[in-house]
DNA sequence: GTTTAATAGTTACTTTTGTAACTAACAAGC
DNA sequence: GCTTGTTAGTTACAAAAGTAACTATTAAAC
């Protein structure tokens, strides 16, 4: 029986709400300055922090669906964020750059992320943050079946 | 400078990755036996653990906007799983009530969601799950703005 | 080489969500 | 009483996300 299950503490629904409130904290960064949606900020970061890429491999790392990497990447295009390059081997396969001015916006944006996750765990220590972190991580590859 | 800020470990970010994966992995539950969406889970739930209340106060609560609210209940009305009662002393309100159906579902769904927690915290310990429960909780405060 | 299958990415269509304007009921000021 | 403002909830419209079908290209089978 569920009798003491309290359902108002429920993992998934903690971490929802977690979630929510922090990435809502965080768009002003993004969004009335580069008039980004969280989809293109996931993709902008990607590409800052790992280098050019293409929309698959982004996909598979961040875990979204290819139209929605589809539609960040040619939001993104049209604020002359990124360049495609379509690879010779491979004509299906678009490589994803970003510009200069992308890569601004990135450099300035991994800083705001920086100082924002500082303030978010501002009474967290460390070892707290790294466990929290680690299990995270661990429940988004729970249950994980990629399809 | 954020040079070695890693963006991939952004905490936002890394909340929506745990908190997407379990929410897909736990609807399954809610999903084909009953046709319900997530919000109408969240609403059913809040009924069932709360007892009876209007879908103001369930919004304050779920920190949920009313019109998701007003569209579940509805939902949830069509499924014969609530009844509204309006307010005598103020017609403006109405109080929600879970119905036979709905009670049974609720049970139901607890009982599910014990378990699927369970399964998601196999492998922490009990004062791991306290001390990620209290961090989860104090990060959805954070920036709580109420409009 | 021609069919068949698989992959990268886009587009069309549907569902869900967000935002703002709305109706109805109450409450306060005068 | 009658304006003015506020609150509960809904509805209309716009934006975003999910799903499935599509095009183009490559690879494999034969």
């Amino acid at each position: 029986m569920s009798h003491n299950f309290d359902v108002s503490q429920f993992l998934p629904y903690l971490l929802n709400q977690a979630a929510e409130q922090t990435s809502v904290g965080f768009q002003e960064n993004y969004r009335e300055r580069y008039g980004m949606l969280r989809t293109e900020w996931r993709v902008l970061f990607h590409l800052g922090k790992y280098g050019d890429m293409t929309a698959t491999e982004i996909a598979r790392l961040a875990m979204m669906h290819k139209t929605k990497i589809s539609r960040a990447v040619s939001a993104l295009e049209d604020k002359r964020f990124l360049r495609r390059n379509i690879k010779r081997e491979d004509r299906r396969q678009e490589i994803l750059c970003l510009t200069v001015a992308g890569s601004k916006a990135y450099q300035q944006l991994a800083q705001s992320a920086a100082d924002y996750e500082a303030e978010l765990t501002a009474n967290l220590s460390k070892a707290e943050i790294t466990m929290l972190k680690r299990v995270l991580k661990n429940l988004a590859l729970s249950s994980d079946v990629p399809k």
